[in-house]
DNA sequence: GTTGATTTGTTTATTTTCTGAACTTATTGT
DNA sequence: ACAATAAGTTCAGAAAATAAACAAATCAAC
C-alpha cells in the first residue's frame, strides 16, 4: 500500500486541485527534497501525472494532478431496480456500466456482483489490475467505517455487515454509503465543490438528501445521520409525515410531496416541469403548490446556512429545472431568512445530474476510502 | 517549539482524555518504541504527566495527561466591563485573577493588558516563564486565523487585527475567539465534553450563542459564522428582530427576549427563577411566555440535531435552572421534532456556569492554539 | 508460594524518511 | 546576452520511526 506521506499527497490533491511540487510541499509542512521523492514515486506507480504548466517569473511550476486512469473503481446503486453497476475512473468518468436484478437479500446481490464483476471489467482491460475498491449506494443509514447497514427501510435491512458479505465474494475491498453522502463525496472528488473546504449538497428527487463536507472531509454525525433535513419540522403542525411526526419538509417540499400536492389539487401533472408549466399559465393551485414547496425548501437551507455557515449550498436534481417559480421562491425564501448581513454571501448552486448520480457516487466512495483513508466521523 | 508528533499526542490526550502510551501509539500509528521516547520528552518538558494506573491482565498501564501545571494561559473577556482577566492552567483551574477597564479603543485595551499582566502573574511565580499565550473572547465574528476580528456590534469593530495588537505589546502569542465558540472550546478542552469528538454547546444567557465540534475540531463555518443559532427564523411572520428578519430565536428564547415578554404583559420577573416560580402559582402569562421560549428553543435544538446528529448537545446558563417548565418544554419539543428513530439518541445536558466561563473560554483559546495548533476551517 | 501467562513499557541496532545546502533548469525582464 | 527569479533535483547527513528482543509488573492457576 501507500505511505502516509503518499496518502497525504493524495488527500491533499483531492481537496486543493492540482498543484505544484513546490506549493504541495509548503502545504504539507514538508521540504521541497522529501515532496520530489514523494511526487516521483507517485508519478511512476501511475496515480499522479503532471498536467498544466504555469508560467511567471522564474522557471514555471509544473501542476501535479491525479492520473484519470491510475485507478479504477466500481461503483452500485441500490437505489434503482434493475441496479446499475459503473466502472469510474479517477476523474469520475464512467468506462464501462453493467445492470444487474435487485434483491433485497444481501446474499443474492453480493453473488450478482461477483458474477457480473468480470464482464464490467471485461469492456476495459488496463482496469483489471488497477481496480481499488468497490462502492455501493443505498437509502438507509451506515455505519461510519463504511461497512455495515444499520437500517434500511427500502432494503428491508437492519445491521447487515454487507461490506463484507461482498469483500468476501469478490475479493475486492468494499465500501457502502448512504445515498445523499454519497453523492457528496462524488461532488467533492470528481465535481464542482473540488477545491471548497465546506459545503453541503442537498439532492433533490424524489426524496430530500442531504450531506455536509465540512473542514475537507464527509461528516457522517454521531449515528450516520448527519444531513437528514427531510424530516426536520418545517411546518409546525402540518401534515403527518410517514415517519410519524408533522411538517417534514419531505411532506412539502419533496418531488413526492409536489406530486401528490398536484394530484390532490385535480392536476394531471407528472413532472415539476409540468406543474411549473401551468403556473405559468396562472393556474392558482399549481402557483400555491410551488409556492408553498419552494419556501419550505429555501427556509431548510436557510437553517443550514445560519447553523453551519457552509461555503456553497450545492442541490442536485434528476429531473427538472430550477430557473422556474419553485427555483425561484426557495432562493427568496432562503435569502430572507439568513441574517441580512449573510444574505447572498453563501453561494446556492442547482446542478442538473445524470442518471448515473447514485451509482457515480458509489464509486467515489471506494475511491475516497482508497485516496483518504476511512472518514475520521 | 513542539515536533509535529509531540503535537499529535498531546491532540489526541486533550480530545481523548488520559491514556496509556500503548493506546496512544496505536492511535497515532506509530510503535511503542516511538511513542516512548516521545512521552519521555514531553515529561520531562512538564507539559505531560503520569495519572491513574489501570489493572488488567499483565502489567498495568499508566495513563498520560496534560501535567495541570505544564502550561500556562492568559484569558480575557470583552464582554462584560470592567473585564475580567484571569490565569489558567492546563486544566482549566484559575489560578490568578485581575480586572481592568473596557474600552472600545483596540490600542487602549491592548496597553492596559500589557500593563496588567505583569501583575497577573505576580500572583503565581512559576506561570511567568510558562506562559504560553493569551486568549481573548469578544462578542462578533473572528476570522479563521483567530487573529482579525472581522465585525463586533458590541465593541463597534470592524476588521481590527486585534491579535497582534495585543502581541506587539505584550510579547504573547495572542488569539482572539468569538464567545460561543471559546465557551464550546474550554468545555472540549476542560469540560465535560472531552471525549466527545461532534456536540454543540448552546450557551443560553441575554443572547444565544451556540457552537460546533465536529471531529474533535471546533468547526468555525466559512465566514466564521458557524453556529449562529440566534438568528435563525423560528417563527415565521414572528416579531421583529434587531438583526432586520422577523421570528428568529433571539426575540422568543434569549433571556432578553423572556424579559422583555415578562415586562410587557405587567409581570416583575427580573429573571428566569421569578418567572418560573410565578409559573408554578399558575400565572397564565408567565406559563404562556415560559412555554413559547421553550418549544422554540427545543425546535432550534432540534433541528441541530437533525442537521448535524451531534453526539451531545450542551447548554450552557449562567442564570437560572433548567429543570422548570422552560427546561421541560425546551426537552419535549426538542424530542417531538426529531425522527423519532433518534429521539432520545442525543443528550441534552444542561449546566449552570459561574461568571468566569468568557474569561475561561478565551484561556481556552490560548490553550487550544498551543494543543492543537490553529483550527483547520 | 511458585510458576506461567499476559500485557506494558524500554532498549538498541537498523531502516526509513526528512532536511539543508548546493546545484540544475527554465523562464521573465532589461 | 545576462541578471534575476523561482521550481525542482541531488546527495550527504540528521532525525524519526521500526523491529525485535527484553525487562517489569501484574493476574491466575495449581
Amino acid at each position: 500500500m501507500l505511505t502516509s506521506s503518499q496518502q497525504q499527497l493524495l488527500r491533499v490533491i483531492s481537496q486543493s486541485g492540482p498543484l505544484s511540487r513546490t506549493v504541495l510541499a509548503a502545504s504539507m509542512g514538508l521540504s521541497k527534497a522529501a515532496m520530489s521523492g514523494i511526487a516521483r514515486d507517485l508519478i511512476s506507480l501511475g496515480v499522479l501525472h503532471e498536467t498544466e504548466t504555469i508560467y511567471g517569473q522564474g522557471r514555471p511550476s509544473i501542476l501535479l494532478d491525479l492520473h484519470p486512469e491510475g485507478a479504477f473503481f466500481v461503483g452500485i446503486s441500490l437505489l434503482e431496480d434493475p441496479a446499475p453497476m459503473v466502472l469510474s475512473d479517477f476523474n469520475g468518468n464512467i468506462v464501462a456500466r453493467q445492470t444487474m436484478p435487485r434483491s433485497r437479500d444481501p446474499e443474492v446481490i453480493a453473488e450478482s456482483i461477483a458474477e457480473m464483476l468480470p464482464r464490467l471489467l471485461a469492456e476495459r482491460e488496463d482496469a483489471l489490475h488497477k481496480l481499488y475498491g468497490i462502492g455501493i449506494a443505498l437509502s438507509g443509514f451506515v455505519d461510519e467505517k463504511q461497512a455495515n447497514c444499520v437500517q434500511s427501510t427500502l432494503l428491508g435491512w437492519k445491521d447487515v455487515p454487507f461490506a463484507s458479505i461482498v469483500r468476501q465474494k469478490t475479493g475486492v475491498d468494499t465500501f457502502i454509503e448512504n445515498d445523499a453522502k454519497a453523492v457528496a463525496v462524488s461532488e467533492k472528488l470528481f465535481g464542482s465543490t473540488r477545491d471548497v473546504q465546506n459545503f453541503s449538497v442537498v439532492s433533490f428527487d424524489e426524496g430530500i438528501g442531504c450531506a455536509h463536507f465540512i473542514g475537507g472531509n464527509l461528516y457522517r454525525g454521531n449515528h450516520g445521520g448527519a444531513g437528514e433535513i427531510a424530516h426536520c419540522t418545517i411546518e409546525p403542525n402540518g401534515s403527518p409525515c410517514r415517519c410519524g411526526k408533522r411538517g417534514c419538509l419531505d411532506t412539502v417540499a419533496s418531488m413526492k410531496a409536489i406530486k401528490e400536492m398536484a394530484k390532490a389539487e385535480g392536476l394531471a401533472c407528472n413532472s415539476l416541469d409540468d406543474l411549473e408549466a401551468e403556473a405559468s399559465l396562472g393556474n392558482a393551485a399549481a402557483i400555491r403548490i410551488l409556492h408553498r414547496a419552494g419556501n419550505a425548501l429555501g427556509l431548510a437551507i436557510a437553517h443550514l446556512i445560519q447553523f453551519n455557515d457552509p461555503g456553497m449550498i450545492l442541490i442536485t436534481h434528476v429531473e427538472g429545472r430550477f430557473d422556474g417559480l419553485f427555483g425561484t421562491v426557495m432562493r427568496q425564501a432562503a435569502e430572507a431568512n439568513v441574517l441580512p448581513r449573510y444574505a447572498g454571501q453563501t453561494p446556492i448552486r442547482t446542478q442538473r445530474v445524470d442518471g448515473d448520480v447514485w451509482a457515480r457516487g458509489a464509486a467515489s466512495i471506494a475511491a475516497h476510502n482508497f485516496l483518504i483513508g476511512p472518514t475520521p466521523n
